[in-house]
DNA sequence: GCCAACGTTGGC
DNA sequence: GCCAACGTTGGC
């Protein structure tokens, strides 16, 4: 059997939360507390260990990516739904039937410079633009786990690369 | 702090 | 099953 392909994905988190920072020292993070069944369908049935992951610091000044992180475990069902004491509390999730799947992350790289939500919109303006329908520089959208195309995951790199080289020479 | 966007809830 | 009301996200 083929191997899967990697796929890409782009996860938001309120730096105030726990930011690219706090996973560099953590190593290791459950992805808790998704609540959309868009993203908990992207997590529990789309992702796989290996896959990559732009690590996007949301409610920031200013918001971007704040660098990567790879999926390291298969979905299970987030133990935070069953807990009452948690602030992710679902007393409709019953654990014969999660209703919230999640992931863990660990840390791949902080990038030196933030590839803020406006450097991304830049790249992204145009139809021939390389971030061109990228869906996080569309206005209003909420998504906390998006899917990311291997060419915009690939240019975010390259603009993060990019900053990198003039800010080290 | 405002508010646009949009997902969820619940009445019917 | 429609849709108004409501709540949340998240940029600005």
């Amino acid at each position: 059997m083929p191997r899967r392909k990697r796929r890409y994905w782009l996860m938001k988190s309120e730096p105030e939360v726990y930011s690219i920072e706090d996973l560099e020292r953590d190593g290791q993070e459950p992805w808790d507390g998704v609540r959309n069944y868009q993203a908990r369908n992207s997590m529990r049935d789309e992702m796989a260990v290996g896959d990559l992951v732009l690590f996007y610091h949301s409610n920031a000044k200013p918001p971007g990516v704040a660098g990567v992180a790879r999926v390291c475990t298969a979905a299970y069902p987030d133990p935070t739904a069953f807990d009452p004491g948690s602030d992710y509390y679902d007393p409709k999730s019953d654990p014969e039937a999660p209703r919230w799947w999640m992931v863990d992350v660990e840390f791949v790289e902080r990038f030196d410079a933030l590839v803020s939500l406006d450097a991304l919109k830049a790249e992204g303006d145009g139809a021939d633009a390389p971030l061109a329908g990228m869906l996080v520089i569309r206005r209003g959208q909420r998504l906390s786990v998006q899917a990311v195309e291997a060419a915009h995951f690939a240019h975010v790199l390259k603009i993060a690369r990019a900053r990198t080289r003039v800010r080290v020479r």
